[in-house]
DNA sequence: TAAGATTGTGGGTAGTTGTGGGTAATTTCC
DNA sequence: GGAAATTACCCACAACTACCCACAATCTTA
C-alpha cells in the first residue's frame, strides 16, 4: 500500500557505514515519485541533524534562492548558508545514498542512526542527540501549541 | 543524474597550483549547458572572494549593466567597478580555469581555497576569510534572516 | 512451517577526478 | 626581428568515487 508521493512517515534505527552510506528506507523509496530519478538532496537541518529533500522538492527551493539578488548583504549569506552545505545524491542499487563528511560532522552521525519520517522531508539523526534535543524541547511553551492550534486540526 | 542546468549547489575544497589554475569540481562542470562553451566570467564578489559566472549568465548581467543610465554617478561606478575586473576564461582538458592574478590578490587566495556553490554561481574563497565572514554575519539582522528563511525553506 | 522474495550491510574493483609538472605555441618587450 | 616571458596544451600518477557482487536477516506467501 502506498501513500501520498514524497510523503516519508515512520521511525528506522539504521547503520552508517565506513563509506558514509546510509540505506533508505524501502517504505520511502516506494514513496518517491519517478520525476526524483531516484535522487535525494542533503542538506543541513535547522536542528543537528541531516535534512534529505526529494530533488522536485529542493528544485522548488532552488529556485526561490534563484531569485534572491547578491547585491544585498543578507541575500548572500542566506544562499551561501543554504547551498553551501547541501548536495544531490542518488540512491544506489542496493537503497543507499553518500553523505558527505562535512554533514556527517555536523549532525555528529556514528555508526547507529535514526531516520525520521518529517512528512515532506527525512531527517538523520545521531539516536542521542535526539534524545537530547527532545528533551529540551518536552518544555514547549503552551502557548505556543494554542497559536498552532489555529492553523492546524488533528 | 542530472540537476538543472548552471545550477550549483555544494562545498569543496581544492587547491590553487603555482601557475593560478583551480579545478572546476566535476558536478558543476557537468551541470554547465553547452552554448557555455566551457567557459566562465570570472569576477570580483561582493564579499572578498572570487565570483565564477556561466558565460551565458554572464550575458544577462551585461545587458542589465547595458540598461543603466551613466546620468546616475552611482549606477556609472557601479558598472565600472562590475566590468573592470571581469576576464572569460575557458577551463582545460583537466577541467582547470586560470585566475587572473589580480583576483587572486583580491580574494587573498593561497594554495587551499573553498569553492562553494551559490545557486546561479560559484563562489572561491580563502577559507580563513570565509569563516571571518560568517562570525561577522552572525550579527546581521536575525529577524531579516528568518523572515528569509520562513518563505524559502519548506 | 517451509520456500522464496525482499531488505539491510559489508567489501572489492574499475573508472573517474584532482593535482603536479613538462613542452610547444604565443605574446611582449627591447 | 629576436630573445625572454607568458600562456595554452598535453601527459602521468595518486586518490577517490561509483558501481557491482555477495551474504545474512527479515518478511511474505503458499
Amino acid at each position: 500500500m502506498t501513500l501520498t508521493n514524497n510523503t516519508f512517515i515512520g521511525e528506522y534505527a539504521y547503520s552508517l557505514d565506513s563509506k558514509g552510506r546510509v540505506n533508505i528506507p524501502a517504505k520511502f523509496r516506494q514513496s518517491l515519485s519517478d520525476d526524483n530519478e531516484g535522487t535525494f538532496v542533503i542538506a543541513r537541518g535547522m536542528d543537528s541533524c541531516v535534512w534529505i529533500h526529494p530533488l522536485i522538492q529542493w528544485k522548488d527551493i532552488e529556485s526561490n534562492l534563484r531569485n534572491l539578488s547578491s547585491l544585498s548583504k543578507i541575500n548572500r549569506t542566506f544562499v551561501r548558508n543554504t547551498a553551501r552545505y547541501a548536495s544531490p545524491s542518488t540512491y544506489d542499487k542496493q537503497g543507499r545514498i553518500t553523505l558527505t563528511p562535512s554533514l556527517i560532522d555536523y549532525a555528529g552521525l556514528d555508526k547507529d542512526v535514526l531516520i525520521v519520517g518529517m512528512v515532506n522531508k527525512i531527517e538523520i539523526w545521531n539516536p542521542t542527540r535526539l534524545d537530547e534535543t527532545d528533551k529540551q524541547n518536552l518544555e514547549i511553551d503552551p502557548a505556543a501549541y494554542d497559536e498552532l492550534a489555529k492553523n492546524i486540526i488533528i
